[in-house]
DNA sequence: TATGAATGAGGTTTCATTCAT
DNA sequence: CATGAATGAAACCTCATTCAT
């Protein structure tokens, strides 16, 4: 119906729809073409195949989380900079979360879907190393520490718990389970940088 | 052929080489048959069906998991538990890191399977909140702490560890890379719980 | 190969050849689709699943009889009347024997071939039942006749005779046995009736 | 466990019931070595297969017919002799009811089994065939009748009725429903052979 | 560009039958 | 005679992909 790029956002839509909805294996092309108001036919003249429709759909959310989070806020204390990264990643996560879940599923099927989410993933990581390269330069870390094992470590906790909160849902899919999970997240993320009680206050 | 003693055992070895070697979607019955040396029609004598199977070799392997992991050490210093139990998991999971891929694989899938994962992470999350739990009691954890929260998040944080590791293959998959990973998860849990460096010596 | 028109018409002709010839057990979809030239994955775009595709030909069958059977005539004399149904039932179970067979075989596996075979039994009893309540208001039945049971072994007569007649092939299969089956049986309705040999003066 | 005869006898006891019970097609031989508390392969000591089985299953069922049924009463006036025939036929399908489903189900399958059912058939024509040649010579029937198709449609009406009555359930399964079917088809069978009301009296 | 009927490869599942113990 | 694990042949059904209109 919609000329050009309208019908292609339009398949887009339905297709993450669908696949969210319905998780990569039971999500039909069918069903997707139902969704978007037109023909199976027509899915093949904007996408290379079901896998193509399926990475363009993901690369859409990585495209729309990487807009959603800002530049690193300036003149934050560092203990309310990472609170605000965690902050960020969570709420962000919460709202995507099945998108995720649907990330995680098919990243062991295609390479190229893995690489996906280890992108994203090494995103996460990358910014809390150098958050964490800073803190050191700046004497607050103790310079023994591995800055690279101890991002991905923090990095991997906070991930996790996104998951099991709002993928496993493990926890009530409410605001107060955001809070609990963050405050937690937080103190272990302080207290690992070394940073004591006092220099929390506030921050988060 | 042979005369059904080990048939079961033997059916649930191929299947096993099979469900890890081509993943759940790809994996299929004529090739598990051909595995183990029987035809298709003995799977069903011995399994109600293809998901039945593979429930199975994932319960024998939760099975083992838990023999190999021995009962909580007596004596321990608090530190040198902690670090105890984290190698333990991480050295289980390294050498099970396919499965527990095709254990996250299939458990968005079917229930089922998901709960298999679940038992399998609460119960790690409930040994390390027991011991939290008797940490706080000794005075050695602030008493304010979210205990089950922080079980989680620790835990979390060294079961994604592993998967990194061993499943998304981040880091070498060598004995130096066991090491390390442990030592940053063991350091955070101890800063976490206000154990001062001193605490730890040669505690890993 | 076709462009879908008579598609789904072929298809069903050829359905009704395989399942009249081999049976409902017997009777494969390869063999449809081999009988209709076209792949077995077509029989699936027109039709829900095997069992659809034959309650759509006994469907097209009790269509077809429907149409054969005009509406009842006006003016004629009960006992013509009488013959008259009997007659065209006669003739049309016998132009329709084998897809008779089949409905009987299949109605006793499921519910719905099994209705499909009762309404149609029904709908001949109805009729007759009427008939009979015609006659008994203008006092040519005995009022004390119970008139829904004898329609109904009337009825039950009919078309048991025509399928030992058609089905179980007692007896040749020509015009002489049609005839011999339907003075016999008209006979017998008349007479339960109380019609006197007087009143069917050429009725046939 | 019981020695020859009576294992044999089990079996066909335990076959009978799961054939009933389950319909041909659904029927499978493990349910019926579990019912007879023997293994499958037992079965093949006894029988020669499936269909052999069931064939004896069928085969005693016949015999139990045959023997329920004493010889011709003597001395009965014609009229009763006719109901005295009918009761006893109504009384046996009702009680057999699944059984003759079952006959009626399997013998479009094989020509084996559809032998067991015209022999069933032909007998019950038989027997009134010979009892309306008696009545025939006795000048209480007109000479002109086609006697042989008479009795067949007398009979094919009886047993039709009774099909109705105890397979398609299309009336109260009650002795009520067996008293009103029999009154009807011996009304019609009175009026089709001559008789007039007062030769009924007291008949049934 | 849109359509949607046609395709067909391929896996899972069932169960009567056999035969070594 | 009894057992019951092993067999393996079939058949249904799914659905991504194509292509004539």
């Amino acid at each position: 119906m919609a000329r050009g790029e309208g019908r292609r956002e339009t398949i887009l839509a339905a297709a993450r729809t669908v696949f969210v909805r319905d998780g990569y294996a039971a999500a039909k092309l069918a069903d997707v073409a139902a969704e978007a108001g037109c023909s199976v036919g027509t899915l093949y003249t904007h996408f290379e195949d079901r896998d193509d429709l399926l990475a363009e759909v993901l690369r859409g959310v990585e495209e729309e989380m990487r807009r959603s989070r800002g530049p690193r806020p300036e003149g934050l204390a560092p203990a309310a900079e990472i609170a605000a990264a965690n902050r960020s990643y969570l709420e962000s996560y919460r709202k995507n979360a099945r998108l995720m879940a649907l990330l995680e599923q098919v990243s062991q099927m295609h390479p190229g879907f893995r690489e996906l989410r280890l992108r994203r993933a090494r995103d996460f990581v990358g910014r809390n190393a150098a958050a964490l390269r800073r803190l050191r330069d700046a004497g607050v870390v103790d310079p023994a520490v591995d800055v690279e094992m101890m991002a991905a470590s923090l990095s991997a906790m906070v991930s996790r718990m996104a998951y099991g909160a709002w993928v496993d849902g493990e926890y009530p899919d409410d605001d107060a389970t955001l809070e609990r999970v963050l405050a937690t997240v937080n103190r272990i993320w302080w207290s690992s940088l070394g940073m004591r009680a006092g220099d929390w206050g506030g921050a988060d």
